[in-house]
RNA sequence: GUCCCCUUCGUCUAGUGGUUAGGACGCCAGAUUUUCAUUCUGGAAACAGGAGUUCAAUUCUCCUAGGGGAUGCCA
């Protein structure tokens, strides 16, 4: 049997963090086991879906480099097949109409609650003829769930899930207007997608329940069911739009590397024995559904960070060349030339060895293809004029010379400077680059020098600030 | 309120009826790097609490506490 697992975000808002970890897992299931990795878009409610919606979450999948296999389904243009199922169920004596108002069911939801009861509704027009109905009320179908007994989801998470049927009330197929509800569209949709797998948050674990009533009134198969536990935020509470409830594409422009956030969404929640560093075949490889965890995680920036700069190492020179070059024209608000380009990948091997984020790696880069002479950010200038350094201060006046970018006679001036004042080198570093960076954030002071020491760089640096 | 789920260092986690309870991030200390970063070495740091089963429980059972989820004509 293939297997078929499918990622089925609703279209209200951005590819969140949790929905990434989804999709990831669906995605590493479907490619470990050959099988086919599908997506749809449950847009079914038309008040919240948006295009701009449906945009993002398919941006973001393709940026984490989750690639889905055939057309995506739109949920909302199967409602004809899902209305089918729903009549078809009614004419089977499985479901029925419904004309309760919505101060009815607010009434039935409060006295359930004072009573201690299950909440929900009461199946007050389960069995009632249908000529009693009011008139000029458009009813819903419900679904007859059983009232008796109990619901059992075998979930590979979660284990062996019991759920009492007296918990569950006999939720809605169709509403009044006539568009089928999220329990019945994913139902129908998953039998027809032929989906063998479905891996979703654990939010949905209750939903498992109802739905698979709803297979066995219909005579399906009920698919292998995983629910796998939600993101928190950092402080354990519900993430939030402060925490990492930000789209994926607010992650890429931190400066985070798709094949990091990859690796640590991988790792929250699921595990490998020690292992840390994995690439993505070796997580295709290695993907089950046993090494889920059952717990919660919380989300660690400064984990991700960490990942992120082990990636950011072992990256190739022109790919992040590639990445930040965009960002380097937009602070130097000109437009990058090849000789930029090469300039900055010449330099790439040593910037890349302390970033932490493409951002910052654009930050340490920044000098190279700054305007001379530099202009110093508010750190560097005050490094610069702590007069409580006296080799500063000596510093501080050859700025000009610095500014010119004559290598031999800075070189000069720090092997000078730190003789004379019978200084390490080391206590000078700081200052000095960012005297010659025009800010603290810069690379080790004899990257700068090594590139910068180039005479076809510095040739063509100069070029640049003729033109 | 009712139902369901969860609980190993601060965080992500490994693990077993008998282990010095392992790794990673973060933190601290040291080495290397004539700065920073990288790298390396070392260190502090955990089985939520209480019963029970057992020769032996972190591991199995129950209870409590804490956390999370569900409880929509949202998905």
């Amino acid at each position: 049997m293939t297997v078929v697992t499918r990622f089925a975000p609703s279209p209200t808002g951005f590819l969140h963090i949790g929905g990434a970890r989804t999709a990831l897992f669906n995605w590493l299931y479907a490619r470990h086991n050959g099988g086919k990795f599908l997506l749809r878009i449950e847009d079914t409610d038309r008040e919240r879906s948006t295009d701009a919606a449906i945009e993002a979450i398919l941006a973001g999948l393709q940026w984490l480099g989750l690639e889905w296999d055939e057309e995506p389904t739109y949920q909302f243009s199967r409602r004809e097949r899902h209305a089918e199922i729903a009549q078809q169920l009614l004419d089977q004596g499985k479901a029925y109409y419904c004309y309760a108002s919505k101060e009815e069911l607010q009434e039935m939801r409060d006295t359930a609650r004072a009573e201690g009861r299950a909440p929900g509704y009461d199946g007050r027009w389960r069995d009632r003829d249908p000529s009693e109905a009011p008139a000029g009320v458009d009813p819903v179908i419900r679904f007859k769930s059983p009232n008796e007994g109990a619901t059992v989801i075998e979930d590979s998470v979660q284990g062996t899930v019991t759920i009492q049927n007296e918990q569950l009330d006999d939720l809605i197929l169709l509403r009044a207007d006539g568009t089928p509800t999220y329990m019945l569209s994913v139902v129908v949709d998953d039998y027809d997608m032929g989906i063998t797998h479905i891996i979703r948050g654990d939010d949905h674990l209750t939903n498992a329940a109802r739905q698979i009533q709803l297979y066995t009134a219909l005579g399906w198969d009920v698919p292998n069911m995983s629910h796998i536990p939600l993101i928190h935020g950092p402080d354990g509470a519900k993430l939030s739009k402060r925490h990492g409830a930000l789209g994926v594409e607010a992650y890429s422009d931190m400066g985070y590397l798709p094949e990091a956030l990859r690796n640590y969404l991988l790792r929250l929640g699921w595990s490998h024995g020690d292992d840390e560093i994995i690439s993505t075949e070796q997580a295709i490889e290695w993907f089950t559904l046993e090494n889920i965890g059952k717990s919660a995680s919380r989300f660690d920036f400064d984990k991700l960070e960490n990942l992120n700069g082990t990636y950011i190492r072992q990256a190739d020179d022109a790919y992040l060349t590639g990445l930040i070059m965009p960002l380097l024209a937009e602070k130097a608000a000109r437009p990058m030339r090849d000789f930029d380009t090469q300039l900055v990948q010449n330099a790439m091997n040593g910037l890349k060895e302390r970033a932490k984020s493409v951002i910052s790696l654009a930050d340490s880069a920044a000098f190279l293809i700054a305007e001379r002479p530099l202009s110093m950010d508010e750190k560097a200038e005050k490094l610069l004029n702590d007069d409580s350094i006296q080799v500063l201060q000596r510093l501080a006046t050859r700025l000009e010379v610095l500014s010119e970018w004559n290598i031999d006679q800075i070189e000069a001036a720090i092997r000078e400077a730190a003789e004379s004042e019978d200084l390490k080198l080391g206590k000078i570093a700081q200052p000095l680059r960012a005297a010659l960076t025009g800010t603290t954030v810069s690379p080790g002071i004899f990257d700068v020098l090594e590139v910068l020491g180039k005479e076809e760089s510095i040739g063509r640096i100069k070029d640049v600030n003729k033109t």
